[in-house]
RNA sequence: GCGCUUGUAGCUCAGUUGGAUAGAGCAACGGACUUCUAAUCCGUAGGUCGCGGGUUCGAAUCCUGCCAAGCGCGCCA
């Protein structure tokens, strides 16, 4: 394999830094540690490196002095037009045309694959994400949640890991009693006898529950009205669950987010996963009885106070069943859980991670990806939300009406931890000011060029033959540096669970292609620019294609 | 009261494992289509990086105090 360019610079500084130091009879304890990054800016060449000033005070000389020694016993390297020290004493490295040649043939060579690194190395990872509680149909937030996991997913299997996605359905428990409740008295209203069954104080105020009414009285006729409300509770709840998760599933389909896994929360509770968790964690000792309870000493970790895991009546909690499923979880191999969060979950991390680790693994085992809530902006008002009082927007009312890419990119383009303003006008605008469009444009320009090229009767030309050193206009070094660029934002973006990352640089790269397309003609021009263009226009296709990819959003060949 | 997150241009936000002159988009103003898609491009203007201290060659970035906003602090789920 093809050694990246940084890796290539790093080694010539690190054995000019050796010949500085040999000679300067300074023995160096270990291999000098080399940073090196992008430059910001024109002038300061496309890579630079600090290490100068790092190794100053080791040879007891000014950091200017260490960089000219130091870019004076460089070796040669045809990749590298030249070198020089500048302010404070970095070194710039200026890259040559046969370096930027070769990021155009690796482009074209390994095509979709193009941008793929390994960093998981092949290890199993899960993503577990939306995992909304079956009692109404998904809203923007779980959209927001749906699209970074489902990205997040995307990135990490190009990354090098074997991912697997996961939706934990919440079907046991309270809420899915007060599901049940709710959808059982709107059948006696629409029975038209509401004052044998009342609807419950905190039930689910929603429209959908009287679909779901209706659909049983159509169904089932009025069998259950003179039966007893607790006999046939379980029916209303069982219907309730089972039509919303169908519709869960269908909605998330549509919106190109699919689940390898759907674990029931239910199959926690068959009488041996939590004793079993309980008597692990005992074993490693960090569990214990007091006050007629059992607790987790969660005060072992960083958490600030102990919790209970089966309380004084016997019956588990929550966070019990919790634990339980992260210890399934681990015990089914993946070497690293990811946990996609409301925001408003922080304040359960703590414990979380504590388990974890009591569970034995490392606290890094475990990620916790919080997403902030959403802000729906229609004509510049917030649209208020709430899933209990029924008054929410669901995600399939934004899909329907902005499409699946622009919600996509909409719910990918902030950090996650970040509130996100979501202007739904905005999203559906096919106007100048929508980010999306601005994207997917420069791809289906590319490919209009190359609709012309055919028309005129002009080849894709085979890469080897073609001189790519022609391009040295400005625009056309920018945008292979940009192009150059993509394998690194990829791992950023993999390492930090930041599908915002590949948003911004497939933005970028749109608004690189925009300048080159304005500023120079691809056909019609001398034979040998004219086949180098275009092969710089492929490359740039194949990486806007790539990045649209990651983020699930389409690359139209035409708009 | 304690904790987590956030605070960067008029607005919405990048940049935060310490680096050089803090970047985009929108809004404002001025330009570019007889030629591959003007859903585009080029330019101008816009900043005490919430405020104060500290660490150092160097701080939007690290530490600390304060201010403001959001969220969370149950033997609920």
């Amino acid at each position: 394999m093809k050694k990246d360019i940084a890796a290539v610079i790093r080694e010539m500084l690190e054995e000019s830094i050796g010949k500085v130091a040999c000679e300067r009879g300074v023995s160096l304890q270990e291999k000098p540690q080399v940073d090196i990054e992008r430059a910001r800016r024109d002038g300061q060449g496309d890579w630079a490196t600090n290490v100068a000033m790092q190794w100053a005070k080791t040879f007891r000389e000014k950091p200017v002095v260490i960089a000219k020694e130091i870019v004076s016993r460089l070796p040669e390297n045809p990749l590298i037009d030249k070198v020089e020290v500048a302010g404070p004493g970095f070194i710039n490295f200026f890259l040559s045309g046969s370096w930027m040649s070769g990021i155009i043939g690796q482009i074209l060579e390994k095509k979709e694959n193009y941008g793929r690194v390994d960093m998981g190395r092949g290890r199993k990872v899960q993503v577990e994400f939306v995992s909304a509680n079956p009692t109404g149909p998904l809203h923007v937030g779980h959209g927001r949640g749906a699209a970074v996991g489902d990205i997040c997913a995307r990135i990490l299997a190009f990354a090098g890991w074997n991912v697997e996605r996961e939706y934990y359905i919440n079907d046991a428990g309270l809420q899915m009693e007060i599901l049940g409740r709710s959808t059982q008295a709107r059948y006696f209203e629409v029975c038209g006898c509401p004052e044998k069954a009342p609807f419950p104080e905190d039930g689910y105020k929603g429209d959908y529950i009287y679909g779901l009414a209706r659909d049983i009285l159509t169904a089932e006729g009025e069998r259950f009205l003179d039966k007893p409300l607790e006999e046939t509770l379980l029916f209303f709840t069982g219907y309730a669950g089972e039509v919303i998760l169908d519709g869960i599933k269908k909605d998330l389909s549509d919106f190109d987010v699919a689940f390898d896994v759907w674990f029931s929360e239910k199959s926690l509770y068959d009488g041996v996963r939590v004793p079993k968790m309980i008597e692990t964690l005992k074993k490693n000792g960090f569990a214990f009885d007091a006050e007629g309870a059992t607790w987790f000493k969660a005060t072992a970790f960083s958490d600030d106070k102990d919790r209970v895991l089966i309380r004084s009546n016997g019956v588990p909690t929550y966070f019990a069943s919790d634990i339980a499923y992260h210890k399934d979880k681990y015990d089914r191999g993946f070497a690293m859980v990811i946990d996609v969060w409301g925001a408003d979950h922080h304040g359960y991390i703590p414990r979380m991670k504590a388990a974890v680790q009591a569970l034995g693994r490392n606290e890094a085992d475990l990620q916790i990806l919080l997403i902030q809530f959403v802000n729906l902006l229609r004509g510049g008002q917030q649209v208020s939300m709430s899933t209990r009082s029924g008054e929410f927007v669901t995600l399939r009312e934004v899909i329907d009406e902005v499409g699946v890419s622009a919600t996509r990119y909409f719910f990918a383009m902030r950090r996650s931890d970040s509130h996100l303003d979501f202007d739904l006008d905005l999203a559906k605008s096919a106007s100048t000011d929508n980010p999306v469009f601005y994207v997917q444009y420069a791809h289906a320009r590319i490919h209009s060029i190359f609709r012309e090229a055919a028309s005129r009767g002009v080849a894709v030309p085979d890469p080897s033959r073609a001189d790519l050193s022609l391009l040295r206009e400005p625009e056309e070094t920018a945008l292979i540096k940009r192009l150059s660029a993509f394998t690194e934002e990829v791992e950023k973006a993999a390492g930090d669970l930041a599908p915002h990352r590949i948003v911004y640089y497939a933005y970028d790269l749109a608004g690189d292609f925009h300048s080159f397309y304005n500023s120079h003609r691809v056909l019609g021009v001398e034979p040998g620019i004219e086949s180098a263009r275009l092969l710089l226009s492929e490359a740039s296709r194949i990486v806007l294609a790539n990045a649209l990819s990651l983020l699930g959003i389409s690359a139209p060949e035409q708009m």
